[in-house]
DNA sequence: CCAAACCCCTGCATGC
DNA sequence: TGCATGCAGGGGTTTG
């Protein structure tokens, strides 16, 4: 469960093999709170075709002919593509009806997920607030420092602050981490800029490593092809009780009103 | 300015 | 067995 950024660049990826020019049809809108006003919703999709996907964060773009629809699948979000003939379950919210005759289905257990219909042109810069993307260049030692010197508050926080950093969620976050071996209430600012480096380089590699592995699959993540992702794996703490690297016992303890999971042998405050 | 608390939801675990 | 209770969690909003 819980996309985070390497899930979300699983469904586009996928999404584009599967329905790239496709055009909807028309939009069903089982759950109004999803979508917002579902009748502007619905009109403004029908006859745009699927042009182009991307990822800002955790936001899936669909890039439309005249729109971009973007999506948050917060929690549970998932994206499936079926048969009409197939049964909807009481979890599926919104269908699209698209001219391959499929239908593309958004279902959400806990309904947290948000669908808004923008502009063809955003500025991905200020997008929802978000900082720079894990992989952007911008995001570098120095960047993270000077955001890191001005906060108190712990290091994980931090790292879940959309603001700092794009895409990173509960279970990479506690990973990062591991990898770097600092406490997750370590205070941000106490960062050294030695480590500032490992923080980058762990962001990168562990994002990058997971993306390659299909995004991860703790609880029920599966992309819209079905197929598990394999990052559960690579888990070093989240969820883990003994540390691979010293077999000694993994806490938990909550930090931001996260489940933060972490070795007190191989992490240092 | 910042941070903590609250809210949205449902499935599941727990307790009696 | 069945019902009530409470918890997880991303991000927007509200409150301190």
């Amino acid at each position: 469960m819980m996309p985070e950024l390497p899930e979300v660049e699983t469904v586009v990826r996928t999404l584009e093999q599967q329905i790239s020019q496709c055009q909807i049809r028309s939009v069903r809108v089982y759950y109004d709170k999803i979508v917002g006003d579902p009748k502007r919703f619905t009109d403004c999709l029908s006859g745009q075709r699927f042009r182009y996907f991307s990822r800002r964060g955790k936001y899936l773009l669909f890039q439309l002919d005249r729109n971009t629809l973007v999506v948050h699948l917060r929690m549970e979000g998932k994206f499936y593509i079926q048969d009409p003939r197939e049964p909807l379950n009481r979890h599926i919210h919104v269908v699209f009806d698209l001219d391959n005759g499929m239908e593309l289905r958004y279902m959400d257990t806990r309904k947290f997920g948000r669908m808004e219909v923008l502009p063809k042109e955003l500025d991905l810069k200020n997008f929802h607030g978000l900082g720079p993307e894990p992989f952007d260049p911008i995001f570098d030692s120095e960047y993270v420092y000077a955001f890191l010197k001005r906060k108190k508050a712990p290091l994980k926080s931090v790292l879940l602050d959309q603001s700092f950093v794009a895409g990173i969620g509960n279970i990479y976050a506690d990973e990062i981490l591991a990898k770097i071996g600092i406490r997750p209430k370590m205070s941000a600012r106490r960062l050294s800029k030695k480590k500032c480096e490992a923080l980058v380089e762990a962001v990168q590699e562990i994002l990058a490593n997971s993306i390659e592995l299909g995004g991860t699959t703790i609880r029920s993540y599966t992309s819209s092809l079905g197929v598990a992702g394999r990052f559960q794996t690579k888990c070093m703490v989240h969820l883990q009780k003994i540390c691979p690297k010293c077999q000694r016992e993994i806490k938990m303890v909550r930090v931001a009103g996260r489940s933060s999971y972490y070795c007190p042998h191989c992490q240092k405050s």
